[in-house]
DNA sequence: TTTGCTGCAAATCGTTTGCAACACC
DNA sequence: GGTGTTGCAAACGATTTGCAGCAAA
């Protein structure tokens, strides 16, 4: 969306507070597609636009975070402490990770090349355990 | 382009082998449009479409490799051995970094919940010593 | 009453595809 | 000569945007 505008008031709409819902649990990850499906049993006029809009808005005061995976699909999930993600590439399952591999010889790497180190994105695919044994 | 075709017989090109010869360098990482505007000077009635069909099909073979950054730009490079990237999110600098973070923490978390690795994604961002200045 | 938010529809961007002409082998 | 490849234009899916009406505060 690109907006850039500063964040002035933020009203509590019922459309906002069901996206908002939708997230409460950690393991959720969706794509802005995913969260219309879910929000429209409650909100039957609810439209993309309000989803994009209000994805975009959360992201930008923090309470969700997005990423994109490696077929560019772009996900949300819910503002947590540092993880990365396990990728189903059958079903899509995806799973936070507590570990971070960004390690003391990758940052000494980067210091080598004088590069200033903001933000980093790591994500596993493979099968998970029901897909494996489909 | 989702195509699952099997590869027959590949013809050479004048076109197939001008976008070849844009990723001669193992650090030349680009997007379908920047292949357009470097090949169109040598192919001015190169169409993107057919860039589109040969990172798609030189990719298909193993020649090219393809990823997306954060922002969701799809690039495209030479395939060379296992390695990661530095993404400078002011200029779009990207270089190669060598080492592999995945390490055996990981792969220990992934085992423990039956999950069968296939591939991974790991980039850095941040800012390059040139833009840093800036 | 003000102004942020919504639904709707049109617009945009990157990418894919159908087709007829073309050019490799 | 046969078929892989191309340029062109239309189609596509995901996302963004303009606008007028609506609704939080």
């Amino acid at each position: 969306m690109e907006n850039n505008q500063p964040i002035v008031g933020i009203r509590s709409t019922k459309q906002r507070q069901a996206i908002l819902d939708v997230f409460s649990d950690e393991q959720v990850h969706l794509s802005a597609d995913e969260v219309y499906l879910l929000v429209k049993p409650t909100q039957p006029n609810i439209s993309l636009g309000t989803i994009y809009r209000n994805l975009d808005l959360l992201t930008r005061i923090g309470a969700l975070t997005q990423f994109i995976l490696a077929d560019g699909t772009r996900k949300y999930e819910k503002t947590s402490s540092h993880h990365h993600h396990l990728v189903c590439i059958n079903c899509g399952e995806t799973k936070n990770i507590p570990g971070c591999p960004l390690d003391r010889e990758i940052k000494g790497y980067s210091k080598e090349n004088e590069f200033h180190i903001v933000r980093h994105s790591f994500e596993i695919y493979g099968y998970c355990s029901s897909c494996q044994t489909k």
